[in-house]
DNA sequence: AAGACGAAAGTGGTTGA
DNA sequence: TCAACAACTTTCGTCTT
């Protein structure tokens, strides 16, 4: 097997990548992709100077957060046999039967226990549609613990908040998705979603930075196929509207969505207003009127464009 | 016929009294 | 708690390519 380091994203072909060694993945800044997993840590070696928890990340298996009990539990075989093999006598036959019945109702008993383990999976699953790398979905795990021990979920149903964590995850994570494409391949309400991403940022007094439509420019150009120059173009004008403070109130996917508009007919890669429409999560009129605003402010004259 | 345009009315969230 | 407000959506008839 020979080496080979990555360098670029394989879906938005972005260069910007984040080699997290803790969790032992790359994982692509723009599109949150994960590029390669189950790296070996080359962190430090187990040490009893530092016994904190980070710390242990080599001690044994990774606690696993998406397993709703962390994956800390002992099995108890359902195989009357003991370690080698031979048929055990019936008086501790019973004792084991007490004992795995307990086990059983130890492990998923109350509701909590039975409501993490189906959101944990419902997670996983979710996690997958969306193409989110572990790190992010281990923090949508947090995040849903948190929001069960905060009474959050009652009223609400448990796919509802999974997909609200994972959102916020992603927010955290510096790699937000527009409410449309989430509830979109999540088949979820958007308007639902978003009043659960609201109310589970409030009562777990979550604080993300807002969103800037940089952040999208990249997602949104890899789903239209268009070449690095105009992605590139996208951006920079993004830095000029910036400055000018253009940017202030308006819906960042909606000017990511414009700004796009705008580079790729100057790059001669055209795509329709609907096109965007679709991959962004906002209107052709949005698109219209914000692409108009932004040609005003950067004396684009698009009428020579078109 | 497809794409772009823009007016008008409606929606849901934020803000400030 | 309520009303005003800005951003965005929906809808739809019209113009342009």
């Amino acid at each position: 097997m020979k080496e080979e380091t990555i360098v670029k994203c394989t879906d938005c072909a972005s260069r910007d990548l984040l080699h997290d060694n803790k969790r032992g993945e790359i994982v692509c800044n723009d599109c949150g992709l994960v590029l390669e997993e189950n790296i070996i840590d080359q962190g430090a070696e187990w040490s009893v100077f530092a016994p904190e928890d980070e710390n242990r990340a080599r001690a044994g298996a990774p606690v696993n957060l998406m397993l709703h009990d962390k994956g800390l539990s002992t099995d108890i075989d359902w195989q009357n046999r003991d370690f080698s093999g031979k048929a055990i006598s019936p008086s501790t036959r019973s004792q084991l039967h007490r004992m795995r019945k307990w086990q059983a109702r130890a492990r998923s008993s109350n509701s909590r226990e039975r409501n993490l383990q189906n959101a944990m999976q419902e997670m996983n699953t979710m996690g997958g549609r969306l193409e989110l790398p572990r790190s992010i979905q281990s923090e949508a795990a947090l995040i849903y613990r948190r929001a069960l021990e905060a009474n959050i979920i009652r009223g609400r149903s448990i796919p509802g908040v999974a997909a609200a964590c994972l959102y916020i995850a992603c927010e955290l994570a510096g790699v937000p998705r527009p409410i449309a494409d989430v509830s979109h391949k999540l088949r979820m309400g958007k308007k639902e979603l978003g009043r659960t991403i609201r109310q589970v940022k409030l009562k777990l007094r979550i604080r993300t930075a807002p969103k800037e439509a940089s952040q999208f420019i990249g997602q949104f150009c890899s789903k239209l196929d268009l070449k690095p120059e105009i992605e590139n173009a996208a951006k920079e004008m993004f830095a000029k509207i910036k400055e000018l403070e253009l940017d202030s109130g308006r819906g960042p996917t909606g000017l990511a969505a414009a700004l796009i508009y705008i580079a790729a007919l100057k790059g001669g890669q055209r795509r329709t207003q609907r096109d965007i429409a679709d991959i962004s999560g906002v209107t052709e009129v949005t698109i219209r009127n914000r692409y108009k605003e932004l040609a005003n402010a950067l004396e684009i004259n698009m009428e020579e464009l078109m």
